[in-house]
DNA sequence: TCTGAAAGTTTTCATCC
DNA sequence: GGATGAAAACTTTCAGA
C-alpha cells in the first residue's frame, strides 16, 4: 500500500494493461523494452501496492439484449455520518449497482445500475433509493446508448 | 456476433470472469464442474459472439492522487443527426472520457471524465462541451468518492 | 459436448550482472 | 533494478466416447 513511485516504463506498462490485460509477459516486454521477468517485477509491485487492483472481463452491453443501464441522481435530506455510512454500505453490497461516486455540485451521488429490464431496474431504485427517508429525490436517466464503457484512468498528464 | 444462447454454466462462468478474469482454466472448472478445455470451449464463444469484449486490469482511483473523476451532464440544443454524430465522435477519441452514455430523462448525455488535476479537467471539459455550440448547458458534479468503480452487467436476472 | 492426455506457451524463480 | 535459462504451471489441441 506504499506510495509507489512511477517511472515512464510503468505509465507505459499501466496503460497497456488498462486496455489489454491478456496480453503475455514477453509481448508486454517487447513493447516497453524489457524482459518478460522484469514485466513481472513491476506487474506484481502494481498488484502489491494496491494500485492494479484486479483484472476482469468486460461484457458489451449490447450483447445482453435484456441489460438497461441507468444512471440515478440522487439528492440526500441532511447527510447524516451514520445515514452516510448505512447509504453507502447498501450501494456496496448491491450486485445491481455497477458505479457508485459521492459527488459535489447539483447532486450528492451518481449511481449506475445495471439491471435485467426495466421492471428490475424500478424494483431496484425503489429499494435503494425511494424506500430511504433520507433521500431527498432522484432522478433516474435510461441509457439509450453506452457509447463507452470503460475503466481506464490516466496514470499522469499525457 | 450470433445471439448466443447461454445454459446456466454460461451465466456462472460470466459471473465469474466479471469479477476476476484472472483465474486459470483449471480453477474456473472446479468451481463450475467442466474441464478445463470444456471451460476453454465456451469461453471462445463468448468471445467470438462479441459478447467479451476484452479484459482489462482494474486501478483503484484512490491509489492514483492526481486523479479527478467527474461526471457531466449534458443537455443537446437540438440533435441533429449530424451533429449527434460528431459529438459522438469526440466523446469517443478522447482518452479522458472514461464513459459515455446517451440518456432519457432530464439531460441527453451522461459522460465521466477522468483527468489529472482540476484544471487538466477544465480544459478537456471545455473542449468537448463548452467549444460546442450545440450543447445547450452541461453541469459537471466533481467526484469526492469513488465507492464502487466496476464494469460488470448480469447476465441473468438474479 | 464432454474428458483426459499430449504438445506448446507462459509464468515463475534462482542466479548472475 | 535487469537479464537469462530452467522448472513449474497453464493453455491449447486432439482423439475417443
Amino acid at each position: 500500500m506504499a506510495a509507489l513511485t512511477l517511472d515512464d516504463l510503468d505509465h507505459h506498462l499501466l496503460d497497456l494493461l488498462q486496455r489489454d490485460a491478456s496480453r503475455t509477459l514477453r509481448d508486454l516486454g517487447e513493447e516497453v523494452g524489457l524482459s518478460p521477468s522484469a514485466v513481472l517485477r513491476r506487474v506484481r509491485r502494481y498488484r502489491t501496492s494496491g494500485l492494479l487492483s484486479h483484472t476482469v472481463a468486460v461484457l458489451d452491453p449490447r450483447h445482453a439484449p435484456e441489460v438497461v443501464l441507468a444512471v440515478c441522481l440522487v439528492t440526500i435530506q441532511e447527510d447524516s455520518p451514520e445515514h452516510g455510512r448505512l447509504f453507502r454500505r447498501r450501494l456496496l453490497e448491491a450486485p445491481e449497482v455497477q458505479q457508485a461516486y459521492e459527488v459535489s455540485g447539483d447532486y450528492d451521488y451518481v449511481v449506475v445500475l445495471a439491471t435485467v429490464g426495466t421492471g428490475h431496474q424500478n424494483e431496484i431504485a425503489k429499494r435503494l433509493f425511494q424506500q430511504d427517508p433520507n433521500v431527498k429525490r432522484y432522478t433516474t436517466l435510461f441509457v439509450l446508448d453506452p457509447l463507452r464503457t470503460g475503466s481506464a484512468i490516466p496514470t499522469r498528464r499525457p
